[in-house]
DNA sequence: GTAGGGTTAG
């Protein structure tokens, strides 16, 4: 009866081998050759029709096959199949039923393989605990991997270098942000007979240069240094675009209009010459995260320099090494200049992806052509390039910007109702920004509601810090107040821009004191890390109501709490004590 | 026997 649970694709394989195949022997040699995933199919058919039946390790290789293949489904299937005929698995059969399980998204019945291989009286190796581990950290489940710790330790299996391997990059890719615990297992290997080795260094130091910590990761560069393992391409790359990121804070970017005091890519340039120097293989990824450093620190034209030495030196840009450009010159609003090298890289013989159709039409909705942007959107149909959310979004930003709300709306109403490419949480918060933008808070707020309602919207706190900055533009603290308080009744958490807008609107009230308890009793004691804006804002507002000395008490509370003011709150209190304010 | 990990850019 188990045969009737068979999905159809099976049962439909099953008919036609039986109706068109001749058996026909095993490879002798064992190793197997398919021209695609039906060849397999078949013939692992027709060896769950041979008499007698072939040994397990043949099926499990054929099995293993169709996985390589990516066919996890169809391997499930054939397993199903196989222990139905009475052959009986291993644990590397019950390994690979894992990994389908895994790579399915499947956790559950992947641990419930687990039962399985006891049932048959097997024994889980530390094969089958990485394959649950990777299975875990793509399917973000890094709690869970505590529970395979504590089997492992129970079963006194050893973990081996796949497995840390495994779990360091688990963690340093977790969302949770584990890159710490990574660096805590790479020490914990000092000891141990499994020793760490470049990639798993490499994935650490680009963990750390992705979170900003420059300096950590180089610390680390140093003692892998000392253990004997060297930096290649990987560890450069990581390295070069940590130090690009460094010097690129969003909140100095804008304050001091783009001036930053404290860059890095001057050194991330230094990296990459030295990497040159030394005859370190390189390649265009380098070029790549370098310029794209270059641009979003405002040096488009070193940029445009490296990118011509680049091809000087005879290496060939790529789609992305045009993009980066591209996206460099909207930056600076010269989209003209982004459409040239957009052309160039068609003329180049590169085919633009919807990545760069992107950057051009937010670059022209930027700068409010948005008839352009439109035209690319045709230009993109005729390719049969897919638009995405990305797309879409920028347009409706650039129709909002440009004046047209009507068009948006209609954009948007096309979106929903077209159902293809629903609207997003960003599409209505661009929606709901524009209506406050022009004063039009009360609007705003009913849309708001209605699309909760009628379109099942669900507002993140970024809807919320939208309207709640309307209202207080609009001096109407009390419905402030009460949005601020929804947040917590959506199970959303208030970020440090929530606060900021009510630090401003208090400011602007006069109502010092009230900003500065707000300060001391939500933000820092909930541990959120004020920002150069929450600074300014309250040391500003202190300085403009007369109260240069509870400014100064402010600013040391915050220091020795680990907040260190910037450039901007420096140079505020240094031309205070001159007696310039 | 045979299964498991891994590093860089828009």
């Amino acid at each position: 009866m188990q045969f009737l649970k068979l999905p159809r694709l099976l049962m439909s394989h099953v008919r036609r081998i039986h109706l068109h195949s001749q058996p026909l022997p095993l490879p002798s040699e064992s190793t197997y050759r398919f021209d695609g995933i039906d060849d397999a199919v078949a013939l692992f058919h027709r060896m769950v029709d041979m008499h007698p039946l072939p040994s397990i390790v043949e099926f499990t290789k054929i099995l293993g096959m169709i996985v390589k293949m990516k066919y996890y489904a169809t391997a499930i299937n054939l397993y199903t199949l196989m222990e139905y005929r009475g052959v009986v698995p291993f644990t590397v059969t019950f390994n690979i039923l894992i990994n389908c399980f895994c790579h399915m998204g499947r956790m559950d019945f992947a641990f419930s393989v687990m039962g399985k291989i006891l049932k048959w009286g097997c024994q889980p190796n530390v094969v089958t605990f990485t394959t649950l581990m990777k299975g875990l950290c793509v399917n973000d489940k890094m709690l869970d991997a505590l529970y395979i710790y504590n089997e492992m330790v129970a079963r006194r299996i050893w973990f081996d270098d796949v497995l840390y391997g495994t779990l360091i990059n688990g963690l340093c890719k977790s969302k949770m942000g584990k890159t710490r615990a990574a660096i805590q297992l790479l020490q914990n290997m000092e000891g141990q007979l499994v020793k760490p080795n470049l990639v798993m260094y490499n994935t650490v130091v680009h963990g750390l240069c992705k979170d900003g910590h420059i300096n950590e990761a180089r610390v680390l560069c140093s003692k892998m240094i000392v253990q004997g393992i060297f930096p290649n391409i990987f560890t450069y790359s990581s390295l070069i675009y940590g130090l690009c990121r460094a010097g690129r804070r969003k909140e100095v970017r804008s304050l001091l209009n783009g001036y930053c005091l404290n860059n890095k890519v001057d050194e991330a340039r230094e990296l990459f010459n030295l990497m040159i120097e030394r005859g370190e293989q390189h390649d265009v990824i380098n070029y790549n995260i370098l310029m794209n450093g270059y641009c979003l620190n405002n040096k488009v034209s070193e940029a445009k320099r490296l990118f011509h030495r680049m091809i000087e030196r005879g290496e060939q840009p790529d789609i992305i090494t045009y993009t980066i450009l591209m996206h460099g010159y909207c930056l600076i609003d010269k989209v003209d200049e982004a459409r040239k090298l957009f052309q160039g890289m068609i003329v180049r013989g590169l085919v633009p992806d919807v990545w760069s159709y992107n950057i051009l039409i937010k670059g022209y909705c930027k700068i409010e052509r948005v008839d352009e942007a439109v035209n690319l959107l045709k230009h993109m149909f005729l390719k049969n390039l897919v638009p995405n959310i990305i797309t879409y979004n920028s347009l409706v930003d650039g129709l909002c910007k440009s004046g047209e709300i009507l068009d948006a709306w209609k954009l948007v109403d096309e979106m929903h109702y077209c159902g293809q490419l629903p609207p997003n949480v960003t599409t209505y918060n661009i929606l709901l920004e524009s209506l406050c933008r022009i004063g039009h808070v009360d609007k705003a707020i009913a849309i708001f509601k209605h699309l909760i309602f009628e379109r099942s919207f669900a507002p993140d706190v970024w809807s919320y810090n939208i309207l709640i900055s309307g209202c207080c533009k609009n001096r109407r603290m009390d419905e402030a107040m009460n949005l601020f308080n929804q947040i917590c009744f959506k199970n959303l958490v208030p970020n440090i821009v929530t606060y900021n807008i009510l630090l401003d609107a208090l400011c602007n009230g006069q109502q010092l004191d009230k900003a500065i308890a707000l300060l001391i009793y939500q933000i820092v004691d909930q541990g959120i890390s004020p920002n150069l804006h929450t600074y300014n804002i309250l040391i500003n507002g202190l300085h403009k109501s007369g109260r240069p000395k509870t400014a100064q008490k402010i600013s040391q509370y915050l220091f020795i709490r680990g907040y260190h003011p910037d450039v901007q709150t420096y140079i505020i209190n240094e031309l205070c004590k001159g007696g310039y304010c």
